[in-house]
DNA sequence: GCCAACGTTGGC
DNA sequence: GCCAACGTTGGC
């Protein structure tokens, strides 16, 4: 299984929309990157990812799950653009904040520190590890620490 | 609101 | 195929 982390503006699609959606999930559409859209065409059903806010927030919120494979964007008729549906898992118990995710040492890999604009990007199994326990998620049930 | 980083576009 | 111009993202 692959680990994920998706950005959002909470002003445009926000965690409490997110879960308002269940387990039905929502698209995760309006990517026009290539390289975002590239890692979508990778996921798998299953794969776990952040839900970050970007812009206002900066933090990691919670976690989510790639409920369908990648397939068109339904907000373009552009076959350019495929997006996937995720549905939302649980809630980070104490958000990690990009301010503590620059802090960390061992995170300093991070798409989410190098690649500050992408707003799709792969997670390391690590780096899901480490930032699980920061938020104070046993990174394999997802429950509680 | 500013501005740096960086992806995309289009002329040559 | 290069690169300047331009637009967008996103932290601060």
């Amino acid at each position: 299984m692959a680990y994920w982390l998706f950005k959002s503006e909470p002003f445009k699609w926000s965690w409490e929309e997110q879960k308002a959606e269940g387990d039905k999930g929502a698209e995760w559409d309006g990517i026009r990157n290539y390289q975002a859209r590239n890692f979508m065409r990778d996921m798998k059903v299953g794969d776990k990812g952040f839900f970050y806010h970007s812009n206002e927030g900066l933090e990691i919120v919670g976690i989510i799950e790639i409920c369908a494979e990648s397939h068109q964007d339904t907000t373009t008729d552009d076959e350019r653009w495929n997006c996937v549906d995720v549905k939302a898992i649980c809630d980070m118990p104490n958000p990690v904040s990009l301010k503590q995710v620059k802090a960390a040492e061992n995170l300093s890999e991070m798409s989410l520190v190098k690649s500050m604009r992408l707003s799709v990007q792969p997670v390391r199994d690590e780096e899901w590890a480490i930032v699980c326990k920061m938020g104070g998620l046993d990174p394999d049930t997802l429950t509680p620490l």
